[in-house]
Parts: structure tokens; C-alpha cells; sequence
DNA sequence: CATCAAAAACTCC
DNA sequence: GGAGTTTTTGATG
């Protein structure tokens, strides 16, 4: 089912995100696209005031996580998946600014030891990355693991926080 | 609607 | 390096 998302391009130094926005909140986060191809955003005169509100909740977030400072605020996040994703993405955003989890600890905390397998591919289906720290979720090993919206992203945002990546080597 | 099969950003031995 | 556990998603009958 096709709910109407308002796609509204978020600003920021690192370049332009795209956030969707249903009727009940943010629904989707994207980063920019590479190739230059701007996607097609709705027009602003259509978006009803509580969406920008929303987006400037979002847009704030997302300048002060990129600048390597915690948001003060967040916009409603209406997210949509099965009861497994929810769980997931709860447990992710607990975990606080500058700290990191692996997915096996997630895993746990979610009361599935044993799904960390289930967790990667959760966080792999997180619609919201950044606003829902999925780049903060490391391996076991403190390795990067890997992520869908380039790992180069992941990298930067961790290093934006100050956080030390055992990528040297194999 | 129920069942089968394959895949996933991992972890343990 | 190989095997294991859990969940999601799409196709098939």
C-alpha cells in the first residue's frame, strides 16, 4: 500500500538527504544521490505545515549528527515494518550519540541472541539510517561490517564522532 | 491461504 | 575457514 510521501530534500554540509514523509511522520531517510541526479522532490507548497516542521526537526538532526554533536530534537518517526524491524530499530535508537553496538548486542537486547543474523538484515532494511544509528552498530570484531548506503557514509559518520575503525587490515 | 526456498550489514568454533 | 541461528520476502500449489 502506497501511502502519499511527501519527498522533501534536507540541506546539509555533507549534501543533499532526502527525507520522506508520511501522514504520521518521517517514514524514510536517503542520502544524496551521487551522479548529481536530484531527486524529484515534492513542492513545497503542497507540504502541509506539519511536515515542515517535521523537516525542520529532521534537517536540524541530521546538520548537528554530520557536525559530530547529538540532536537536541527529533521529528515522529513513523516507522513501518514487521514487529522483528521495530524491535531493531528501537533497540538502535537507544543507543546513545558517540557510543557503538555490535549487532550481537542488539541481538540480545532484543531478546534474540541468536538473531543477530535477523538484526543484520533489520538494519539493513532501516529506512531512517543516521536519525536511527545504524552506522553506530559495529561487528563483534569492531569491524564496519557493512552498509547499504556505502560504507564510505559509515566511515565518515563514525569518524565525525570521533570513533576509531579497525579497518587497517585484514 | 499455506508451504517451500533463498538471502541477510553476523557470530561462534 | 566452516557451520549455525533467526527472520524476512517472494514464488508456488
Amino acid at each position: 500500500m502506497k501511502k502519499t510521501l511527501f519527498k522533501i530534500p534536507a540541506v546539509t554540509p555533507d549534501g543533499e538527504f532526502l527525507a520522506g514523509y508520511s501522514e504520521n511522520g518521517l517514514t524514510e531517510l536517503s542520502f544524496p544521490h551521487p551522479g548529481g541526479r536530484s531527486a524529484r522532490a515534492a513542492k513545497k507548497e503542497i507540504i502541509p505545515a506539519k511536515m515542515r516542521g517535521w523537516h525542520a526537526a529532521t534537517e536540524a538532526a541530521l546538520k548537528k549528527i554530520l557536525a559530530g554533536r547529538a540532536p537536541v530534537k527529533f521529528p515522529p518517526l513513523d516507522l513501518v515494518g514487521t514487529d522483528f524491524q521495530k524491535k531493531v530499530w528501537h533497540a538502535l535508537r537507544k543507543i546513545s550519540f558517540g557510543q557503538t553496538k555490535s549487532y550481537g548486542k542488539i541481538a540480545r537486547a532484543i531478546g534474540r541472541p541468536k538473531a543477530v543474523r535477523a538484526v543484520g538484515g533489520a538494519c539493513g532494511a532501516n529506512p531512517i539510517p543516521v536519525l536511527i544509528p545504524c552506522h553506530r552498530v559495529l561487528a563483534a570484531n569492531g569491524k564496519i561490517g557493512g552498509f547499504s548506503g556505502g560504507l564510505e557514509w559509515k566511515r565518515r559518520l563514525l569518524a565525525r564522532e570521533g570513533i576509531c575503525l579497525s579497518v587497517g587490515g585484514s
